[in-house]
DNA sequence: ACTAGCCTGGCAATCGGTTACCGCATTTGG
DNA sequence: CCAAATGCGGTAACCGATTGCCAGGCTAGT
C-alpha cells in the first residue's frame, strides 16, 4: 500500500504539498497539482484513514442507532442515511440496540469510543434512553430521527399529529362515529404522540371514544388481543392502530370471526408497509417519509459537523394517508342506530369485488 | 479524552505497562496490572482505536455489503452479523449496493480503503460482481452470503436444492403432478440454484413441468404476469415460487380471477417473511436459517482474521419446510384427469375455514 | 560463588498523515 | 527602488498507541 510519502518523492514534491493538494486546505501551484494527481493515480494511493484520524481529529464516519432493524420501518430509513452518507465521502456504522436501553447505551459508547463524527439515534424509550442519549449528544453532533426523548439535539421527526388526524378526517368523512385506538405504552414518543392526537380528534365527535384506548405492544398478536376485546365489549365502527402490525392482527381477528370489513368496522394502520396493500382487505395506512427522513438526518449531521455551534433544529415531515379497501365507504345502510357496528357472528366471507383501490401502487422490491 | 501517558502517568508505570497490561500482550506483575485497570477506571480511559489502527495494523470494523437493505430477507441476516461483531468488540461498517453491480464495486474500495479486518458480501450479480469480489478477497478475509459468485473465499450459503426439494415432495405427497416455477433471471446465484433444484425434482415425474419456468424480476409485479400468463395457457396443479414477493403476485392476481388456492391450484413461496402467514390463503414457503447464516459469517471472519492462511470452507445451512394452506392436501375430487387443473373462471371467494396451521407461529415484531 | 536464563519494565522508534512555522521568490504599493 | 505583502514549498513536530530491544533483578544450575 502506498503511503504519502512514496507519492512525494515519486511527484518530487514535499508531502505537505501532497497533502494539501489532495485536501485543497491550502492552495497549490496548478503544476504541483497536477504531479501529484500523477504520481497518486500511478500508485493507486489512498490516505491512510486510521493516521489521517489520528492526526486531523476526523473520521468521516457516522455512527446510526436503530432499536430494531427487522422490524420494516427502519431499513428504508437506513438505506437512505447510507446513501446520503456515501455520497458525502463518510462510511456508516451500524448498531441495533434490540428495544433494549441498556444495549442501546453500550452501543452509542461503542461509537464514541470510536469517535465517529456524529450519531443518528432513534432511542428506545422516552425515559431510559435518556441519559445515554444526553452523553452522546454532549460529545458529538447527534440527531434523534423517529422517536425521541427529551435531550437538546437536531431531530428529524415524522408529525404524527397530522397523520393521526388525516386518518380520522377520512373515516369520519366516510360516515364513522365511534373508534376505537390500539396502541403500545407512551414510553414510546411516537405511541404517545398517535395517542393524543387520537384523543384530541375524536374527543369533539364522541366521548365515549376518547376513552376506548388499548395499549399493549406492536406487535401482531396484541392487535389480535385487542380486536377480541373489542369484539367482547362495543365495537366501535372503526379501529385505528398505531401500526400496521396492530392492523394485521386485528384484521386477522376479524376475519376468523366473521366480521366484515370494512362493511361492519373499518380498520387503519400506520407505517404503509409493504404488505399493507396484500392483505385481506387492502389495508388503509399512513406512509411516512422514510427516505427523506434518512436524507435530512444527514443533512442535519454534515451541517453540525462543518458549522459546529449552529442552533438547534427540529423537522417534522409530513406524513400521507394512503387509502385502500379497508376503510373504504360505507354504501346506504343506515348508521343513525346509535353508532355502534352492528356485528354479525356468522361464517366468514370476504368480499373484495372492485373496490376502490388508490394508492396501492404495487412497489418493487427485488427480493433475495 | 484521557491517553495512554496520562493512564501511565497516573499509575506510575510506563505506557508500555499500560499497553500490557489492557491487552495482554505481554505477562506484567499483578500489582503493576492492577494499578493501571486503577488508573484507567479513575480517568475513564478508552484506547484511540485510530492510534490503535494506525500503529497494530487492525481496525477491529468488519465491512458488509448487502444487494438492498429494504428487501425482507437482509435485515434479519444484518442484525444478527452485528450482534455477533459486537460480541467480538468490532463494529460494523454496513453498505447497500442497491443491486448495482458498480456501487457494490465502489462501497467494497471504500471499505478496503478503510482497512476493515474483513468483508462480508452477498453479490449482486454472477457476472459483474466477479472482479470487485476477487479483489477484495485478495487483499482481506472475504465471506460471502446467500448469494456467492465463483470467487475463491469463505461462503455461508443455504441449501436451495434442499428447499425447492422440500417443496416439491411436501407438493408431490399432497396429490401435485404438474408444476410451473416462476422466477428471476439465472444470474443471480440463488436463482439459478433453485431452477436447477426444480428442473431436477420435476424432471422424472412430468416432462412438460420441467420446461414450465417464467423468468422476470423478484418482484410482486412479476408474480401477477406470471400468474397471467399460466392461466392463458394450460395451468398446472402446483405453481412453485423462488421468493414470497413473487407467490404474493400470483395468489393476488388467482384471486382475482377466481381461480381456488389450494383447491384448484397450490402455490408456494420461498423466504418465510413476515407477512407469509397473513396473506389470504396463509402461504406455503421455506423458511431461512437467517440469523444463523450472519452468526457463522461472522465466525468465519473471525478465524479467518485470528488464523490466516487455513483452508477455504463452505457452510451449507438447511432451509425448512413451512406448510401453511396454500398448499393444504386436497380433499378427495379426482385427479385422473390429464394433470391439469381445472380452472373454473367465476366470481371470487376465499375459503378459510380451519384449514390445518402448522408453522404459523406468529413472530413477535415492536414495529416503529 | 558465578553464570546462564527468565521475568518484567522502560526507552524510543514507528505507523502515515496534518499542519504550524519558516523561508524564499515574486508581486504590489508608495 | 525599496518595503511590505502575498503565494507557495519544505521541514519537522505531532497525534496516541504498539513493540523491538535492552537492562536490571531474581532464580536456578553447576
Amino acid at each position: 500500500m502506498a503511503t504519502i510519502d512514496d507519492v512525494a518523492k515519486s511527484a518530487g514534491v514535499s508531502t505537505a504539498s501532497v497533502s494539501r493538494a489532495l485536501s485543497g486546505t491550502r492552495p497549490v501551484r496548478s503544476e504541483t497539482l497536477q504531479r501529484v494527481t500523477a504520481a497518486v493515480k500511478e500508485l493507486d494511493y489512498k490516505v491512510n484513514p486510521a493516521a489521517s484520524a489520528l492526526r486531523g481529529k476526523v473520521t468521516r464516519t457516522v455512527g446510526m442507532v436503530v432499536p430494531d432493524i427487522a422490524n420494516p420501518f427502519f431499513p428504508a430509513v437506513v438505506k437512505a442515511v447510507e446513501d446520503a452518507l456515501h455520497q458525502s465521502g463518510m462510511s456508516l456504522f451500524l448498531c441495533d440496540s434490540n428495544d433494549s436501553p441498556e444495549v442501546e447505551a453500550d452501543r452509542l459508547g461503542a461509537l464514541l469510543a470510536r469517535s465517529v463524527d456524529g450519531v443518528i439515534v432513534s432511542p428506545v424509550d422516552a425515559v431510559k434512553s435518556r441519559a445515554a442519549v444526553a452523553a452522546a449528544a454532549k460529545r458529538v453532533p447527534l440527531v434523534q430521527i423517529d422517536r425521541h426523548v427529551n435531550v437538546e439535539s437536531d431531530m428529524v421527526l415524522v408529525d404524527h399529529g397530522r397523520g393521526i388526524q388525516l386518518v380520522l378526517d377520512h373515516l369520519m368523512e366516510t360516515g364513522r362515529s365511534s373508534f376505537a385506538f390500539v396502541t403500545t405504552s407512551e414510553r414510546l414518543s411516537i405511541a404517545s404522540e398517535r395517542l393524543q392526537a387520537y384523543v384530541r380528534c375524536v374527543r369533539l365527535v364522541d366521548r365515549a371514544s376518547a376513552s376506548r384506548v388499548l395499549a399493549g405492544d406492536l406487535s401482531i398478536a396484541w392487535g389480535k388481543e385487542a380486536a377480541l376485546r373489542l369484539l367482547a365489549g362495543q365495537c366501535p365502527q372503526a379501529v385505528v392502530c398505531a401500526n400496521d402490525l396492530l392492523a394485521f392482527g386485528v384484521l386477522q381477528t376479524f376475519r376468523l370471526r366473521g366480521v366484515r370489513v370494512p362493511e361492519d368496522v373499518a380498520v387503519t394502520g400506520y407505517d404503509d408497509s409493504l404488505y399493507a396493500d396484500l392483505v385481506e382487505p387492502a389495508l388503509t395506512t399512513v406512509r411516512q417519509p422514510l427516505g427523506a427522513l434518512g436524507q435530512e438526518a444527514v443533512r442535519f449531521i454534515i451541517s453540525a459537523i462543518e458549522s459546529p455551534g449552529s442552533p438547534r433544529r427540529e423537522l417534522r415531515l409530513l406524513p400521507e394517508l394512503v387509502v385502500r379497501e379497508s376503510s373504504s365507504k360505507l354504501r346506504r345502510r343506515s348508521r343513525a342506530d346509535g353508532g355502534e357496528a352492528k356485528v354479525l357472528p356468522r361464517k366468514a366471507s370476504n368480499v373484495r369485488g372492485t373496490a376502490l383501490h388508490r394508492g396501492g401502487k404495487a412497489r418493487r422490491i427485488s427480493s433475495s
